[in-house]
RNA sequence: GGGCUAUUAGCUCAGCUGGUUAGAGCGCGCCUCUGAUAAGGGCGAGGUCUCUGGUUCGAGUCCAGAAUGGCCCA
């Protein structure tokens, strides 16, 4: 017996045993320790921060990064799914700076490092236990109890040695990065920050002259809308392939050239009467030296030249951009570039240094109108004006924002960019365009990465300075640390401020060895996780051997420069490997409406809602089938109803349909009655073989839609053709060798439907698994998570019979269309059904399937429309694919001579298998039965439907004989309708008692045998109506009736 | 501003290397079937395939440009 289904499926109520079933019998660690010493299957999981919520974009992930190793556990991989936490950064900062009422670092420093940090450190979790109850409840598997955590000491030390290995390599220096740097709170802005505070501004637009060196009366005219950076300038850069033009202006002595951009030479020099005197590419400019403005500062390398820049644009200015290093990100770009001096003319709070004689201490915006009247007066200044712009601002305090240049930490990258890009080659990017495309790119214009961050909460540089001499070190382990600070300090937190207390003597002079006070980017702390999670290389050398690189990762595209970034930068790096070979790269979910989710704008779907809805197959079903993976898409709970109808319900019907009759009938898949397989069942195992083959090559290649759709299309072939057909197979009494047939089939196709569900629905999957295979066979695994995935027999699969089942559905929905339009019912038994295929291969399949078409269609005779019939008349449907692709140019005029033919002679050659010939440009070309379609019509007396070269014919003329079963019917079906209303079981039997109309009544007395059978009567009685029995009265077809039923 | 990506029915999406009259599911209207079904079947309404050029016998599909949305980077 298998346990009892209902066919209401509680989704829910499901769910939550199997949750239970579950966590009672381990089976998620079951299902690692069973694979131990199998082939290992490596997966990294990209650590979320609980510091928020998790969204439905974090479920979207988290159901993806649980089918595979789902499939490959039951293909016998052993899989260490680790989960992790990433802890450090930022967001955590402002998190409790927000709670603590702080706006800026004096308040931090003054509260006190070590307990701000802590403050962080318990932050970090706020949400944990809303993501372990969520990622529970959607049956993503991931070992959260042995979680691998960022703030950790362990994983610090790994970071630290990498760092060392990558200092080692002489790839970690000091430099200087511009940033948006607020002068009044003293603190760069993160980007987030900064996009808070844009706003409109008013500037100074002034147009200045540079002077040329070696040509006389020339000047470079120059734009900026920030005099103040001037004094720090030391190039002008210049876009070579842009045309450029020296002009004329003024006359007799006052006579000056002037260079700009052609283009913007009307809108610069509006009011001024001017004579172009030549045009040339920018690359002529390379290289030609001007006077400096200003000389506050000493130069030490060459500068004040023209320097070629691909980021010159000719939309406003000049096309001549005046570079200042230090107060802009591609003026710094280019100092690097270019080796130019970066010269630091203003101070941390946006003041003048004193280097800066005239201006000094002067804040710098006040400075502008002096700095211009300066310019004015040596005569350096064409035109001055203002510009309205948007700007960044403070979000705190409404300062102007500084781009302001700040030293810090920078990891070499562009010197491996070759092996950055050589190792990408060996991943495999789904979709594969990101490989190419946004991530290659991205390796291909690579930058340093800038590590440092002036911050807290994070993991410190371990860069150790000296006082004195500037002797850095950099250290790799807490060992050696502890060797250079001559005590042992294991037990030391590797954060601040504690770390910031370890001092010792230089080993070069006699000073004081400090650590630097940076921290480095959170996002080295989760590219660190290959190494981070296992502690190496200070423990489990051979367990992180195993483990690397991963087989398989997937986060959504976002981390592009992220995540998947960093890993394979640290890995290139330090190993000089990929550091994964498979990668799912998931689009962003967007709001119904197209929209990014977000807190701000109120349209998150909350995850609860759809579960608690819908359940979690549903919404794993969904997200998995809705779109390609890698395509952003809108979400709304109603989608994911949508499948909970369509396929879940489907489904489970046809479970409780199989469960319920089986067991009335004590089948078991055990049984003795040797099955006899009718074209249908091996038509459905047919089908079967090839789903698992195409479901299992389609996981071999990552490819989530093949592992998913072609099982709904499967599911509803199975339930609304093979089942509807198969019916009456299991009801009917005697248990013969096709009703076991139809038994084995039905269970052999929801039994491997479990299995092929189990990684993407694996509630449903347990559920099927437990009462169909457990409960017949105890020996075997206890869940469908620890069984074997289904192997597939291409013997099994049969093409040919594939093909011809679509035939005979398609015909069959043909056949219905041709009733309907009609108006003939169902019910109603007809006398033929003749059908029209299109070539000679398809023929046979009326005749060989002929007993399901006239049950499907309730017929009594089905047969072919011969060629030689006069119910039909043909045309030709010359196929453009075919001949098109033969005749080319010619084809217009091929198409033309065939429709010319004479169409019912030449589809019956077509029939026949025999060519025709046609004429065309005087010459004759044989065109074969596969380039032209033959299309049927019908003509009079038939009720008839087509598509393309299939057709199906109705006779529609009804003999008393038929009038009198079809009224039979209907009688049958009153009778049915009143048994489910009156809730009896499908095996109860009745007595029945009637009085009907005299033909109705007629009909009747002649089917009685066949009325008793169907509706399981032992008795059928004319003439009393009991009362207190249920009762229906009815009318159809110009008959009355009044029926009675009594349950026996 | 740059890179990547998308745009097909009211909604969510297919449409393979160019090839019949552009499809499916949902939703809507009408009809029908039912002793597994919350379902199934049929018909219908609903499309300038974002736009503009080009290549071709033939373009939703290929090329160029533009618009809009999204992500990333400036």
């Amino acid at each position: 017996m298998f346990e009892p289904v209902t066919s209401r499926l509680n989704i829910k109520l499901l769910e939550s045993e199997v949750l239970r079933f579950w966590q009672q019998n381990d089976i998620f660690h079951q299902s690692m320790e069973k694979r131990r010493g199998g082939p290992e299957y490596v997966f990294y999981e990209g650590p979320p921060t609980a510091n928020g919520r998790p969204g439905v974009h974090h479920v979207l992930a988290r159901v993806f990064k649980d089918m595979f190793p789902r499939y490959k556990a039951m293909q016998g991989f052993h899989i260490s799914r680790r989960g992790g936490w990433d802890t450090h950064g930022l967001p955590v900062e402002i998190e409790v700076e927000k709670r603590l009422g702080f706006t800026n670092k004096q308040q931090i420093e003054d509260y006190g490092v070590a307990k701000f940090n802590e403050l962080c450190k318990e932050s970090v979790f706020t949400y944990i236990k809303d993501w372990e109850k969520l990622t529970d409840r959607i049956g993503f598997w991931v070992d959260l109890d042995d979680a691998y955590i960022t703030y950790k000491n362990e994983y610090i030390e790994s970071v630290w040695w990498l760092l060392k290995s990558i200092w080692d390599k002489g790839l970690l220096y000091q430099g200087f990065k511009v940033v948006p740097y607020c002068p009044r709170c003293g603190t760069p802005l993160s980007d987030h920050e900064v996009a808070l505070g844009y706003d409109q501004a008013t500037d100074p637009s002034i147009f200045v002259r540079m002077p040329l060196v070696d040509e006389e009366n020339t000047s470079l005219l120059v734009w900026t809308t920030t005099p103040w950076t001037l004094p720090g300038n030391v190039a002008v850069a210049a876009h070579p392939d842009i045309d450029y033009v020296k002009v004329a202006l003024g006359n007799g002595q006052d006579y000056e050239y002037l260079i700009l951009a052609k283009s913007l030479l009307e809108t610069v020099l509006a009011d001024t009467e001017y004579k172009v005197v030549k045009t040339f590419k920018g690359k002529q400019l390379k290289g030609k030296h001007y006077r400096p403005l200003f000389t506050f500062m000493p130069v030490e390398k060459d500068a004040h030249y023209v320097v070629m820049a691909d980021f010159v644009t000719i939309e406003d200015g000049t096309g001549l951009v005046h570079l200042a290093p230090a107060f802009g990100a591609d003026d710094m770009q280019m100092s690097i570039e270019f080796d130019l001096p970066i010269l630091m003319t203003v101070n941390d709070s946006g003041r003048f240094t004193s280097d800066v004689q005239p201006w000094a201490g002067m804040w710098v915006k006040d400075a502008d109108p002096l700095i211009i009247d300066e310019l004015q007066q040596r005569g350096l200044m064409f035109k001055v004006g203002t510009y309205t712009h948007t700007y960044p601002f403070c979000w705190r305090c409404g300062t102007p924002l500084l781009y302001y240049a700040r030293p810090t930490w920078y990891i070499r990258t562009s010197e491996l960019k070759h092996r950055l890009v050589a190792l990408n080659e060996n991943i495999n990017w789904y979709p594969e365009y990101i490989k190419h495309g946004r991530f290659g790119n991205w390796l291909e214009n690579n930058v340093d990465w800038a590590l440092g961050r002036e911050r807290y909460w994070g993991t410190p540089l371990p860069v150790w300075e000296c006082e004195t001499c500037h002797h850095q070190v950099c250290i790799g382990s807490v060992e050696e640390l502890s060797a250079y600070a001559g005590r042992d300090l294991s037990d030391l937190d590797l954060h601040r401020p504690y770390v910031d207390n370890v001092h010792f003597d230089c080993p070069e002079c006699t000073g004081r060895m400090k650590r630097v006070p940076e921290l480095i980017d959170v996002w080295f702390d989760s590219g660190s996780m290959p190494v981070g999670q296992w502690h190496y290389p200070f423990e489990n050398q051979q367990t992180f051997e195993k483990q690397f690189p991963a087989d398989f990762i997937c986060e959504a595209v976002d981390q592009t420069r992220g995540w998947f970034y960093t890993l394979h930068a640290i890995s290139t790096l330090v190993f000089d490997s990929h550091c994964f070979e498979n990668v799912i790269c998931l689009g962003l979910i967007l709001d119904k409406d197209g929209y990014k989710m977000s807190k701000s704008k109120g349209n998150v779907v909350e995850p609860w809602d759809v579960i608690n809805q819908h359940g979690a197959d549903a919404l794993r079903w969904y997200l998995y089938t809705a779109s390609p993976p890698g395509q952003e898409r809108r979400f709304s709970e109603d989608l994911v109803g949508e499948v909970v109808r369509n396929f879940t319900l489907t489904l489970w019907n046809t479970y409780a349909f199989f469960v319920t009759y089986a067991n009335l009938d004590q089948w078991t898949p055990s049984q003795d009655v040797k099955p006899e397989y009718s074209d249908l069942d091996r038509w459905l195992l047919s089908s079967l073989h090839s789903l698992t083959q195409e479901v299992t090559e389609a996981y071999e290649s990552y490819n989530v839609l093949g592992a998913t759709r072609p099982i709904e299309k499967f599911v509803d072939q199975l339930s609304n053709w093979y089942l509807r057909r198969s019916r009456r197979r299991f009801w009917k009494t005697e248990s013969d060798s096709d009703k076991a047939a139809a038994y084995a089939t039905l269970y052999e196709a929801l039994k491997t439907l479990a299995f092929l569900l189990a990684p993407t629905m694996p509630f449903l999957a347990e559920a099927f698994y437990r009462n169909l295979v457990l409960s017949v066979d105890p020996d075997a695994p206890q869940s469908v998570h620890l069984a074997d995935w289904p192997k597939f027999d291409p013997q099994r699969i049969d093409e040919k019979l594939n093909r011809e089942m679509a035939v005979v559905m398609k015909l069959a929905s043909l056949g219905h269309a041709a009733r309907n339009s009609e108006n003939l019912k169902v019910r109603q038994p007809l006398g033929e059904a003749a059908f029209v295929v299109g070539n000679l291969e398809e023929q046979s399949v009326v005749l060989d399937y002929a007993d399901l078409l006239k049950d499907e269609l309730n017929v009594k005779a089905v047969s072919m429309l011969g060629s030689a019939s006069d119910a039909v008349s043909f045309s030709l449907n010359p196929l453009p694919k075919q001949l098109g692709q033969r005749f080319k140019a010619q084809y217009p005029q091929v198409r033309q001579a065939l429709m010319e033919l004479p169409p019912d002679q030449s589809a019956r050659q077509l029939l026949n298998g025999q060519a025709l010939s046609v004429l065309v440009d005087g010459e004759v070309h044989q065109i074969t039965p596969d380039e032209v379609e033959v299309r049927a019509e019908s003509k009079a007396g038939f009720a008839v439907a087509s598509e393309g070269p299939y057709l199906a014919a109705l006779v529609t003329e009804l003999s008393p004989e038929l009038v009198h079963e079809g009224l039979v019917r209907e009688f049958v079906r009153r009778v049915q309708s009143l048994r489910k209303d009156a809730d009896l079981d499908i095996a109860d039997r009745i007595r029945l008692y009637y009085t009907a109309s005299e033909q109705l009544n007629t009909a009747i007395q002649a089917f009685s045998d066949y009325i008793k059978e169907e509706t399981l009567a032992v008795d059928l009685i004319l003439g009393v109506t009991p009362e207190d029995l249920p009762l229906l009265q009815d009318q159809f077809d110009g008959e009355t009736v009044r029926i009675c039923i009594e349950k026996i």
